[in-house]
Formats: structure tokens, C-alpha cells, sequence
DNA sequence: ACCCATATTGATACTAACTCTCAAAAGTCA
DNA sequence: TGACTTTTGAGAGTTAGTATCAATATGGGT
């Protein structure tokens, strides 16, 4: 039993890692060694995580390969950045196109937010400052269902 | 004609200046000189910068208090960070409480949102996620008015 | 106006998160 | 298997800060 949900999870994780090699792939790039196994540990990532999260998995890597890879990645869509209320920068896997995070304050994990249409919202008000709008960027924090159902409200709980 | 605008400008500067370190010292910061230079400069600012501008203007001053008043003056409310668009964080006057900015990619100004509620707006969509909001970080990146009036479209202007 | 407790400063060292450089190694394709 | 181009790794450099700590400046009381 056990056995076998580690083995479909193990599948679904190898597959995450192959679309992002794809993903380099179709922009060019090619698929080596390093950023095989820059993309096995993002696709075992399940929150946002650092450059050095990753480094730490992969210690035979150089730092610079790292970096690279992880923009390259950014660059390509499958990851992108999300800024985190305290103005830190963290990398998460993105869906393709724009989208805005739910990022959990509490365990860090986060969801895409999907039905969420400021777009004609922020352009009207915009408009109305005499603002052409190109783009924005916003970042919604807060508590993720599990959070806020199995434990007391963050100001009591227990750390 | 001229000196009289310059007078009156001037006076509008200082005045600001002296609303910063008033924040600080409501927050029982002492009003130093070191403090004072930053706060002019700041005051002087016409769009959004970085602590190495400031430190530019103020070659005589630490690098360590100049980032010390940054901080504080973030924290007493009066500066606030905000996000650029490729992930660069600087700071920028700001008005009290929870605002959003409308920030010009071309000449770098930036006015403050108002009129916009998107407070409900995500408070709702959130809630159909199963998650409890508690903050939120928007930034609208776009050309100001005198920007998209003055030029030709930004991918057609000469640099 | 002066003293003094303490807040603040500046120099310097340190950290985190990158980027740059360049010779060596790996991947691709004919 | 070459030949050619991309990528890597080591290490130095950069940017935007924070930490430490002795020396100095401030503001409040007298």
C-alpha cells in the first residue's frame, strides 16, 4: 500500500521534471545533466523555495549553474517569482500565463488563484488617474484551508 | 517670476522633511543631523529610489545610517518599498495607511491608487479557495499621463 | 548651561543572493 | 567520430543590505 503511492507519486514528480525540461527545450536550450537535476528538485519542491533550497539538494552543482538554470526557467514560464510580505523574493512553479498567488503566511504553501478578474477593474481605475496600464503584480497572503481549520487562529497558537 | 517658484517649492520640501522626522520622533526616534539629510533628500525625491541614491547625495554619511533611517522611516509609515517590475525593490514616499501604487516604467514617477476596492474583490475570491486573506501586495505598472501624451508608444521611441 | 544616561553613528566586517569571466567539459549533429 | 557550439564550475566581483562595537551626539533633568 504504502509502496505503491510512493511509486505513483515518484511518476508524477518525474513528469512535472520532464515539462520543464521540455519547456527549456522548446526555447532552445538543451537538456543536460545539471539542469536535470535542477528540475527533479524543483518538481519535489511543494512551496516556494530559494535559489540556496535548492543549492543545499544539489551540492555537486555549481552555484552559478543554479542561478542560471533557475532563470532560464523563469524566463521560459514553468517558475516564477513571488514576492513574500516581508519583500523577500522566493521561486514556485507557475502555470503558464498571468496568474496572482494565494501564499499561505503560516506553512508557506501556496495556490494559483484562478476567477479573479481585477484586470478591468485596475484599468478603469488607471484610466481614470490618466494611467496607460501595461501590468501589475499582486500577491494575496493569508491561510491556507488546512491552516485555519486545524489550528486556533495564528495570534494563539502554539509555535 | 522664476525665484519666486523655486522660493515656494523650496518650502513645500522642507515642510515635507520636517514631516518625516516628526514621524520619528512621534515614534521616540531623536531628530539627529545624520537624520535630517536623509529626510531632505528623501523629500526631495521626485520618484521611487534606491538607499544608494540617497547615499550618492549624502557621500559623508555611513552606508549603515543611511539604511538605518530607510528602516525606520519604513517602519514609522512614512516610506514605503515598493516593486519593480523585473523583481527590484526600492523605496518611496508614501501616504499613511494601505495604498497601492500606479508606477511609470518610463520616466519612473508613480501617483498613489485611489478609488480602488479590491479588497472585497479578493476577499470573496479567496474565500472560494478556502482561504483566509489577511494581506495583500499590488503594484500597477503602465505610463503615466504626460508619458503616454508626450511621446510616441514606447516601442517606437527613440532612447 | 551643564551633566549624564542612552540613543545613534561610522568604520569595518560579514551575509545573502546573485552576476561575470574564462578555460574546460559536455551536448549536438553531420 | 569529429567539429562546433553550448554549458559548466571555480572563483572573483557586485549589490543591498545586517551585525558589532567603540566613539560621539542628543534630550531631559537640574
Amino acid at each position: 500500500m504504502r509502496l505503491v503511492r510512493q511509486e505513483s507519486m515518484r511518476k508524477r514528480v518525474n513528469a512535472l521534471a520532464e515539462q520543464l525540461l521540455d519547456s527549456l527545450e522548446q526555447s532552445g536550450y538543451r537538456s543536460t545533466l545539471p539542469r536535470r537535476a535542477v528540475a527533479q528538485v524543483i518538481a519535489n519542491q511543494d512551496k516556494h523555495f530559494t535559489a540556496e533550497d535548492v543549492r543545499e539538494q544539489l551540492p555537486s552543482l555549481g552555484r552559478a549553474t543554479i542561478f542560471r538554470s533557475l532563470k532560464l526557467l523563469v524566463e521560459t514560464g514553468v517558475l516564477c517569482r513571488v514576492l513574500l510580505e516581508d519583500g523577500d523574493l522566493h521561486y514556485q512553479l507557475s502555470h503558464r500565463g498571468h496568474h496572482h498567488h494565494l501564499l499561505c503566511v503560516e506553512c508557506g504553501s501556496s495556490q494559483d488563484l484562478l476567477g479573479c478578474d481585477i484586470e478591468e477593474l485596475l484599468k478603469q481605475t488607471s484610466a481614470s488617474h490618466g494611467f496607460e496600464l501595461s501590468g501589475h503584480w499582486l500577491e494575496v497572503y493569508g491561510r491556507c484551508r488546512s491552516c485555519s481549520t486545524s489550528h486556533a487562529p495564528a495570534e494563539l497558537s502554539v509555535v
